[in-house]
DNA sequence: CTAAACTCTGTACCCCACCCCAGAGTCAAG
DNA sequence: CTTGACTCTGGGGTGGGGTACAGAGTTTAG
C-alpha cells in the first residue's frame, strides 16, 4: 500500500501509475519526452516524478497538443519563457477555432440535407445524394 | 478542344477531369468506389460519367464522410433506400456535434489559460504550464 | 519509324501515436 | 532454488487516405 514510497520504479509501476503502457513509455522516451534513465542495474530506474510528467503529457494531449508541442512545452517548463508558452497555445487555440468553425459548416450542411430529405417528395432523388453529387463545392 | 466528346477516357484523362491524381483512381477501384472496367485493349477505358462520381466522393469527403460511409452512399445512390442514407448522414451529423462540443471545450480552456498567463505576476510558475500539469482532468 | 508520353502491376512508403510479438535475460516470492 | 512475472532490444503492424517508384509494355505525335 504505501510501496510508493520508494524513490524509484520498474518500467512497469511507472506505467501502472501513470495509466499508461509501458509501450507508451518507452515511445517517449525515444521521442525525448523523458529522460532514458541509464540504471546501475540491467533494469532501469525511473523517479516517481515522471508520473507527474507523463500525466502532463496525457493532459496537454486532451487538450489536442501533438507531442512535438508537448516536447516544446517541455522545454519551456520552468516557465522562463512565457511569451514561447503564450505562443504555443496560442497557435493551438486558433488551430481549435478554425476547426470548429469548418465542422460547423458541415453540420449545418448535413442538418439541413436531412430535414429536406424528410419532407421532399418519395418520387425524386433522395436530396442529401442530389445534393452532394450535383453541389460544386 | 472538344475531345471529350467520346464516351470513354484513359485513367490520366479520367484524373485530370476529375482534379485527382491517376493513382487516387487506382485506389478508388482497390476500395470499389469506382467500377474496375475490363477493358478490350491494353488500356483502360473509362467512361465519361465517373468525372460526376468522383466529385460526389471528394465532396462527400468535404462533408466529413469516410470512404467507407462513401461506398455505402454510393451502393444507396439510386435513392431507393432514403432511410438507410439518412441513417449515415445523421450519424456523420451527431459525430460532428459531438467533435464541435469537444473542441469547443479545449478552445475555451486554452483561452482562459491565455488569460491568466497574461495577467499572473512574473514570479509564479506560468499558469498555462502549471494547469497542464496539476490539472486532474 | 522513333521517341516521348502514357499505362500496366506490384510494392513500398508517408504521418501519428502508439500496440504487439519473439526471444533472451533478470529479478523476487515462496 | 525454482518458477513465474517482469524487463530488455529489435522489429513489425495498425488505420486513413493516399503518394512514389520500378520495370515493362503500349500508344501516339511528329
Amino acid at each position: 500500500m504505501s510501496a510508493t514510497r520508494f524513490e524509484s520504479l520498474t518500467i512497469g509501476r511507472l506505467a501502472k501509475a501513470a495509466a499508461v503502457g509501458v509501450e507508451t513509455i518507452r515511445y517517449y522516451q525515444e521521442r525525448a519526452l523523458l529522460p532514458k534513465p541509464e540504471s546501475e542495474g540491467s533494469y532501469r530506474q525511473y523517479p516517481v516524478v515522471l508520473v507527474g510528467r507523463i500525466r502532463f503529457i496525457k493532459r496537454a494531449q486532451d487538450l489536442g497538443f501533438t507531442l512535438d508541442e508537448i516536447a516544446s512545452l517541455l522545454e519551456l517548463q520552468d516557465g522562463s519563457n512565457r511569451r514561447s508558452i503564450r505562443a504555443i497555445a496560442a497557435a493551438r487555440a486558433e488551430q481549435i477555432e478554425a476547426k470548429v468553425a469548418d465542422l460547423q459548416r458541415m453540420g449545418r450542411t448535413l442538418r439541413h440535407l436531412l430535414r429536406e430529405c424528410g419532407h421532399s417528395k418519395a418520387n425524386v432523388q433522395c436530396p442529401i445524394i442530389e445534393s452532394i453529387a450535383s453541389d460544386p463545392h
